[in-house]
RNA sequence: CGGGGCGUAGCGUAGUGGCUAGCGCGCCUGCUUUGGGAGCAGGAGACCGGGAGUUCGAAUCUCCCCGCCCCGACCA
C-alpha cells in the first residue's frame, strides 16, 4: 500500500518554469520525476512504480510471444562498434568515454552489435532459428537538442527486440509476430496510435512501420487517409501522380524576367505579361542543394518547398546535406540565385532530381540561368532530363492518397515504437553465420524492434491528461484506486484503512491519504493532479455511513453504503 | 550548430547603480481549522549561475565562461 503520509512525494503547485509540454509539467508537479541535467531525468517513487508498469506489460507481451529477455550492458567497448562503422557514423551523439588505460568506451545509443555478438557467440546452426530475444535498457544518446522534458531526452529506457532468421521468408514472420505483439502492448497501454509506413533509413532493409501516438506536441508528422486507411509519415509518403494528358507545348521561349526571384513576383510578372491565367505550381522551382560533395537540383513545381527531412531519408547514403549559400554560386558562375532553370543542368555540373509531379511530357516556367530572364514551355524530355525521381517535396493536407486518391489529413504524432527488417548489414560486419542443411555457412538476416518505455509514460500522459492533472489507464496507473481521509476525527481514517486492507486482500493496488495535516481541499487536487483513476472519499458522508466513490477521468461521483464499499469499489474498478 | 529567451531559497517570482535582497507556495514551532490548494503568530532557508573588470558602492553596468528553455537543423 502507497501511504501519503511516508510517500516521498512533494507536489507543486506552480508549473515549472522550464517545463512546456502538458507532459513534462504534469509530471514534474505531480511528484513523478525531477530534472537532473538536460534531457536526464530522476524517476521518484510514483514515477518509478508507473515506468516499471508500462516495462511489465512490454515484458508480459513479449514473453507470452515468445521472445526471451536478456541484459546488456549500457557501457560498452568500442570494437563492435568500430567493426560496424558506427564509432564513427553515429558521431556526436555518442557518449564516449575511456577507461583509465585510455581505452575507448561508450554508452549504448542501441544494441544491435551486441545482440548480434550474443548469437554468434552461442549459436551456429540453422536449427537454432529463429531466435528472438530483447532487453530493456537504458540507452544514452547525447542529442543536440533534449526536449520536451521526457519526451526527448539524452538518457532513456528503451525496449529493444532483434529477430535472428535464415532467410526473407523467416523475417517476414518474425517481423509479423513482433507487430502483433506491439499491437497488444500498445492496446493494453491504453494509447492510441496509428501504424503508419516508415523509411528504413540509411540501416538498409525492406519493411519498417512506426507506431505513432497522435499528440499536438508530437515531433513526427505523418499522413493518414481516412477513406482507406493508408498512413505514412511524411518522409515515406508517396505521392499521387495523374498521368500527363496535355499536349505538347511550343518551343521554349525566354523573356525579361527582371526583379522576380521569388515565385510570387514571378507568377505576377508571368499574368501581366502573357494574361492568361499562370500560378505558383505553373513554375519549376530550382532548389539547389549541396548533397555531401555533390551539388544537386532539386525540381518541384513553384506552389512546393522542398522537405529537407524527406529529401535526406530518400537520399539515403548522403550524410551532409544542406541548401545552397552563397559562396556556392559563386563557385558556379554559371548558375544564377533565382534565375536557375534545368535546362543546362548538365553542362553545370548539377544532379538533377526531380519530384514525381514533374512528369516527362510537362512544361513548365523556369529559370532561364541568365540574371533576369525566365523560360517558358521548358518539357521535360525534350528540353531536359533528369537523373532520378525523388520524394521530396514538402506534403500537404489535401495531398491525394497514393491508394485510393482520397484528400488525406496530417498529423503529429510521438513516435512511440518503430519496427523494421535490418537485413544481413550487422550480421554480415561482424560476421554472424549459421551452417545451413547444406553445411554451409550463411549470413543470417535480422530484424529489429523498439518501444521507447519512458517515452511512453510521456505519450500516455499527454494523451490522457487534463487540465487539472494526469488520468492514467488503469494498468499504467501507479495504483488503482487512490483513497483519501478527510475529517479530523479518528473514525474516517480508521474506517479508509480499513477499507485499503481489504481491497488491497481482493488484489487490487491501494494509495491511501492518510495524511492527518493536510486539509481536505489539498488532498483532492493532489489525487486530480496525481491521475489515479478511481478515488474514493472516507470523510464527511460517513456520517450517513457512506463513502464517496469518484471516476478520475469522467469526474462521475456516487455515494455508497460503507457496508457494500468493498465490492462496489471492486466491482467498479474492474469492470472495465 | 544557427536564431530567440532565461539564470535571485526546494518551487514560482519582484527587484535597471544606493540602506539588512522582497513576496507567494512549500518547510519548522505553537494555537485555531478540517469537503476544494485554511487562519493567526513566530521561525529556518539565498556566497543573486561562475570568474574577471568598472565604481566610493554591483543582483543591477562591461567582458569571458557555464547552465537551462523555446524555434530550426540533427536524431537506430
Amino acid at each position: 500500500m502507497l501511504r501519503m503520509s511516508t510517500l516521498l512525494l512533494r507536489t507543486l503547485r506552480d508549473d515549472p518554469a522550464d517545463a512546456e509540454v502538458a507532459s513534462h509539467r504534469l509530471l514534474v508537479r505531480a511528484g513523478y520525476v525531477r530534472r537532473v541535467a538536460a534531457g536526464i531525468y530522476a524517476w521518484l517513487p510514483l514515477g518509478y512504480i508507473t515506468l516499471r508498469n508500462i516495462e511489465r506489460i512490454i515484458r508480459e507481451e513479449m514473453d507470452a510471444a515468445g521472445f526471451q529477455e536478456v541484459h546488456f550492458p549500457a557501457l560498452l567497448p568500442r570494437e563492435p562498434y568500430e567493426k560496424t562503422d558506427r564509432w564513427t557514423v553515429y558521431g556526436p551523439d555518442l557518449f564516449r568515454l575511456k577507461d583509465r588505460r585510455g581505452n575507448d568506451y561508450l554508452l549504448g545509443p542501441t544494441h544491435e552489435e551486441m545482440f548480434t555478438l550474443m548469437v554468434k557467440g552461442e549459436y551456429s546452426s540453422y536449427k537454432d532459428l529463429p531466435l528472438s530475444i530483447y532487453q530493456i535498457q537504458n540507452k544514452f544518446r547525447d542529442e543536440t537538442r533534449p526536449r520536451s522534458g521526457i519526451i526527448r531526452g539524452r538518457e532513456f529506457v528503451m525496449k529493444d527486440s532483434y529477430s535472428f532468421d535464415l532467410d526473407d521468408e523467416g523475417l517476414a514472420i518474425s517481423y509479423e509476430k513482433h507487430r502483433n505483439a506491439y499491437i497488444k502492448t500498445f492496446n493494453r497501454l491504453g494509447m492510441k496510435y496509428n501504424i503508419v509506413s516508415a523509411m528504413a533509413g540509411a540501416m538498409g532493409g525492406s519493411r519498417s512501420e512506426e507506431f505513432l501516438a497522435p499528440c499536438p506536441t508530437g515531433e513526427d508528422t505523418y499522413v493518414l487517409c481516412e477513406s482507406c486507411g493508408y498512413a505514412a509519415n511524411v518522409e515515406a509518403m508517396v505521392t499521387k501522380v495523374a498521368e500527363f494528358t496535355g499536349g505538347s507545348a511550343p518551343a521554349m521561349e525566354v523573356f525579361d524576367s527582371p526583379n522576380t526571384p521569388t515565385i510570387d513576383s514571378l507568377v505576377e510578372l508571368l499574368n501581366e505579361t502573357f494574361g492568361g491565367n499562370y500560378q505558383a505550381s505553373d513554375t519549376l522551382k530550382n532548389v539547389l542543394l549541396m548533397a555531401d560533395d555533390e551539388a544537386i537540383s532539386v525540381l518541384v513545381p513553384g506552389d512546393r518547398e522542398v522537405d529537407l527531412k524527406r529529401l535526406q531519408a530518400n537520399l539515403p547514403g548522403v550524410t551532409d546535406l544542406r541548401l545552397f549559400e552563397d559562396a556556392d554560386f559563386e563557385k558556379r558562375p554559371g548558375l544564377v540565385k533565382g534565375y536557375v532553370g534545368p535546362q543546362d543542368a548538365k553542362a553545370l555540373g548539377l544532379t538533377l532530381y526531380a519530384d514525381p509531379r514533374v512528369v516527362i511530357g510537362s512544361s513548365w516556367v523556369t529559370g532561364a540561368n541568365a540574371r533576369d530572364k525566365h523560360v517558358r514551355f521548358v518539357t521535360h524530355g525534350r528540353d531536359f532530363t533528369i537523373d532520378s525521381f525523388i520524394e521530396a517535396a514538402e506534403v500537404k493536407a489535401g495531398d491525394l492518397c497514393p491508394v485510393c486518391a482520397t484528400p488525406v489529413v496530417i498529423d503529429r504524432a510521438i513516435e512511440i515504437g518503430h519496427i523494421f527488417q535490418l537485413g544481413r548489414k550487422y550480421a554480415q560486419a561482424l560476421d554472424l553465420t549459421v551452417l545451413d542443411k547444406d553445411g554451409k555457412p550463411r549470413v543470417v538476416t535480422m530484424g529489429s524492434y523498439g518501444i521507447g518505455v519512458s517515452r511512453a509514460v510521456a505519450a500516455i500522459a499527454e494523451q490522457t491528461h487534463d487540465e487539472i492533472g494526469l488520468s492514467w489507464p488503469r494498468e499504467v496507473a501507479p495504483a488503482d484506486v487512490h483513497i483519501v481521509a478527510t475529517g479530523k476525527e479518528d473514525l474516517p481514517f480508521n474506517e479508509a484503512e480499513k477499507l485499503s486492507l481489504e481491497l488491497e486482500k481482493l488484489g487490487l493496488r491501494v494509495m491511501l491519504d492518510d495524511r492527518r495535516d493536510a486539509s481536505p481541499g489539498v488532498k483532492f487536487k493532489d489525487a486530480e493532479l496525481i491521475g489515479i483513476p478511481y478515488i474514493v472519499i472516507v470523510g464527511k458522508a460517513l456520517a450517513e455511513g457512506k463513502i464517496e466513490l469518484r471516476v478520475r477521468k469522467s469526474g462521475e461521483k456516487e455515494e455508497v453504503e460503507l457496508s457494500n464499499a468493498v465490492a462496489e469499489i471492486y466491482s467498479a474498478i474492474t469492470s472495465n
